[in-house]
DNA sequence: TTGTAAGCGTTATCAA
DNA sequence: TTGATAACGCTTACAA
């Protein structure tokens, strides 16, 4: 591949008015200019990043470390990073943790090797040391979701509680007791903790509690999304016993749970309410539609973006943005007794 | 950041030393390598990338550049990318060209440019010469979902004709002649074409043809997705002469002719039947299931990232890897004379 | 086994 | 306005 001193001996000049050339310095003659634009074009030279890079300390480049990347919430917060990234001229490298707290370790130690100019993370576990290394090395850190324990980081949390709680009652008010929690598992042995969901089965508990309902521990199933849960709920579903509510953590979840009610013959929602967390236009155009704890997610890749490129571009100090979520009743919760109405009927 | 030098100093080694530590070379002493280690873990020393790669002239990054990222079968080709570049501890550049031809060659430029080892790209428009300009340097791409015009190119191609032709063939079967097609557009200014969805159009053209329908052009309705197609569908079901059947070319599109009929009052299938291209849990979750034009994408990401792979390793030549997309009824189908039933039975 | 030194492809300083 | 040259931080002959 031709370099800079390929061009410079094409065009007959120094390496020097090259570059120059390259980076629109105006102090270049026009007619050398156009020799030395004849000659890139003739050799096909495009600069070298990584030379560039380790020259001007700075990569233009961004890391995203997202939890989960095939969750719809992660897919549209990396596509509102990389649209805003593109805009600057930014390349984006984005990693998937796969649920794992030492392949975000991984993922962070690698973006840290290569001076990313900032990172953008939706993280689990603990991850502070280790961003806080990263910022101790000056690169700007946006943290989403979570809302980190120690003071001083620039983060995007969403306040989801409220709305928790107000789905939570909903089900209460209608009549449900028994209330199918399926939050995403954390207690994978490389992953010491997944904030969120800890925080939406405490909310689940504190509500039962409030109606002085007790929590069967066997109406909580961790799970790790995907067909997994298809066959737990199955199962569930299956017993004579079984639950008249499902709230989900894992949005993609949701279809999982229609399937296994489908496959038992269970109607949604006579047989069984159903809310899950996140939303999207297939929760929304469900037959019926499907109640939610929406959090807005894509704005957020959008504004986690920009307040990183603020920070990048020597923004002060430590931001902390706050984005409640919404409680969306459409049509997937009723009674638990309309069950034993429509069977009547028949 | 401390660099080799800084570390060697600590350590009161030659930076030949610390480099020989950090890579694992085993003609290390034992006590040295030590000593070493510990002055690393005091610096907090991290090899410089773009040092290493620049004298290396192996960057340990692949790009990958979708056409569109927020369509479900696009992150799920991503997500397979991902981890198979996590795997061997490869970083991996995301790009959306968002559907925009100008937008997909600035980023072929700016990966070039990174002299990344190697892309895989779900191309839109005439990406030919471009694509071949990074092979000339030895850049070896890996191209999706296109067929290209000329040979010399590795690609996975998807071969969906046949499934096209049986999701059609089963409309016409039914009873159904008036059926609106959703491809994606191809017309705007920035995007020469979008060979897939004109290969899907011809196809619905060729085997209206082959049954004596004529084609009504209006039922034709190019889209660029999301609440546009919503408008549009809408506007089109509203009308006294409205087709009783729709295909959408872009899967994402599948709730927003489902949110349009359920506005209007119209029952899917009963009143509307519909097709999709691609598939989801959601789809296959519907109420009713939806129809589908599967094209197992998820398979795919891992197949193009286990393809690049190879050739980035020394693999020879061109490969091409063939998928056959297959046709699911499952329950949006059904005759058109169905609505009338329904209606006579109020 | 360890160290010295050259070079990867840039940008930027300093002279000319 | 242009050119020679010194970094940037690493790996790797080659010497010791």
């Amino acid at each position: 591949m031709p370099n800079i001193h390929d061009v410079a001996r094409e065009a007959g000049v120094s390496i020097a008015t090259v570059s120059r050339v390259m980076n629109g310095d105006s102090s270049v003659h026009p007619a050398l200019r156009h020799v030395v634009e004849a000659a890139v074009r003739r050799t096909g030279y495009r600069p070298n990043a990584a030379a560039r890079s380790l020259r001007m300390a700075k990569s233009n480049t961004v890391g995203v470390i997202v939890a989960e990347m095939l969750n719809p919430p992660f897919t549209s917060i990396v596509h509102g990073i990389a649209v805003a990234a593109a805009e600057r001229g930014v390349s984006m490298f984005l990693s998937d943790a796969g649920g794992s707290f030492a392949l975000q370790a991984a993922h962070l130690e690698r973006l840290h090797e290569r001076r990313v100019d900032g990172v953008i993370i939706h993280p689990i576990g603990p991850y502070h040391s280790q961003v806080a290394t990263l910022r101790e090395d000056g690169i700007p850190v946006v943290i989403m979701g979570q809302r980190a324990p120690s003071g001083g980081f620039t983060e995007i949390v969403v306040d989801e509680d409220a709305a928790s709680v107000a789905a939570i009652r909903h089900l209460i008010a209608v009549g449900h007791r028994r209330i199918l929690f399926l939050p995403r598992r954390w207690d994978v042995p490389s992953n010491p903790g997944f904030a969120t969901h800890q925080s939406r089965l405490s909310i689940y508990r504190q509500v039962l509690a409030e109606f002085g309902i007790p929590v069967e521990e066997r109406l909580i199933i961790p799970t790790s999304g995907g067909r997994v849960t298809y066959e737990r709920v199955r199962q569930m579903l299956a017993e004579a016993e079984r639950p008249a509510a499902v709230i989900c953590g894992i949005h993609s979840d949701a279809p999982e749970v229609l399937l296994a009610a489908r496959e038992l013959g269970l109607r949604v929602p006579e047989d069984l309410s159903l809310v899950t967390y996140g939303d999207s236009r297939w929760a929304e155009a469900g037959n019926p539609p499907i109640n939610v704890v929406a959090n807005a997610y894509d704005e957020y890749g959008r504004r986690a973006a920009d307040l990183l490129f603020s920070l990048i571009g020597g923004a002060s100090g430590p931001v902390v943005q706050h984005h409640p979520a919404r409680y969306v009743a459409r049509g997937s919760v009723v009674s638990p007794r309309s069950a034993q109405g429509h069977a009547a009927a028949k």
